[in-house]
DNA sequence: TGCAGTGTTGCTTC
DNA sequence: CGAAGCAACACTGC
């Protein structure tokens, strides 16, 4: 899923719906293996009661501070998302047993009466962990593949994911020249930097695909053959299609959701992303894919080349 | 029916 | 060092 503009999107979402919300505890797990690094049980003791202060996103994580200087660090890999939705109507229950309006979860689906209907979406029936907050409100992870990973950290854990990663694309300190400064210690193909959680923190497949269609450079031209003209056509796609991701809410082509259930609106601006075989917008030629790495790299032989 | 393909990342191997 | 293969897991679509 989630690259920069899903996780962004669901990070401002959470600023808005659970800051300053207490964490009250687990109401649902069938899934404690997407805790890494305590066992489930400790980290139900330790969650529990606890104030979220405030929500960011470092490339692909999302960071929720908590009091004492901890943070719940949530890695959502390929499929993974978060649901924040009003506890006052539902209330849970995982007998399955329905009494009243209650929302229960049997093998990770919703079921109950009159389920709002962002949560009939199936993509929102992979509930593995749930939690109640104050006001109201729980918020529940669902994650098909459950590759997902959570965390309750200390402040260390932030400085040995910062030594991993390179900067953030839309950080205005990010300019011309440090994306040519990294660049210039590349090798490889220019698809397969541009992925690299090292270098630029935040691409992933999708987004990759659709800022080289955007810069005209086919995904696997090598660094060191990108003309400077080039490098400059890159670094602005990159930050004019993942500016445009944000402000469309990010790209729900398949698992993806907001924190209400909602699909984004970015697959609608899609021009090669998964559009292999179907006419260029810009040309009238075939998307193309080939494989770079072991992913699919979608492109137009036309524009890009 | 079966298998290739799917948005991520980190580890292993060559 | 880099590139490639693979595993984690579960479902969809050809």
């Amino acid at each position: 899923m989630p690259e920069l503009p899903e996780v962004q999107t669901i990070v401002n979402d959470l600023s808005k719906k659970i800051k300053g919300k207490t964490i009250l505890g687990v109401l649902y797990c069938d899934a404690p293996s997407l805790i890494r690094n305590m066992i489930f049980k400790d980290f139900e003791k330790q969650i529990k009661g606890r104030l979220v202060k405030k929500i960011e996103r470092r490339a692909k994580n999302i960071l929720i501070y908590l009091d004492k200087d901890e943070i719940l660090a949530i890695h959502l890999k390929m499929t993974g998302h978060l649901l924040v939705i009003s506890n006052s109507k539902f209330l849970i229950s995982n007998s399955g047993v329905p009494s009243g309006r209650y929302l229960n979860i049997i093998k990770g689906k919703w079921v109950g009466e009159s389920l709002p209907t962002e949560l009939q979406d199936p993509k929102n029936q992979f509930i593995h962990l749930v939690f109640e907050l104050s006001d109201g409100l729980i918020m529940a992870y669902s994650d098909l593949r459950k590759f997902g990973e959570i965390r309750i950290v200390k402040r260390d854990y932030l400085s040995s994911l910062e030594s991993k990663l390179g900067p953030e694309p839309l950080d205005p300190k990010f300019d011309l020249s440090s994306f040519e400064a990294i660049l210039g210690r590349s090798k490889g193909k220019i698809k397969a930097v541009l992925m690299d959680q090292n270098r630029i923190s935040g691409i992933g497949n999708i987004y990759a695909d659709e800022i080289l269609f955007d810069a005209g450079v086919l995904p696997w031209k090598m660094v060191g053959e990108l003309s400077r003209d080039e490098i400059k056509k890159i670094f602005n796609s990159v930050r004019r299609i993942l500016k445009k991701g944000v402000e469309l809410r990010g790209t729900s082509d398949s698992d993806y959701r907001d924190t209400s259930g909602k699909e984004g609106g970015f697959q609608k601006a899609l021009k090669v992303y998964r559009r292999t075989g179907k006419k260029c917008h810009k040309c009238g030629g075939v998307i193309e894919r080939v494989k770079i790495g072991q992913r699919s790299a979608h492109y137009c032989g036309e524009c890009q080349k």
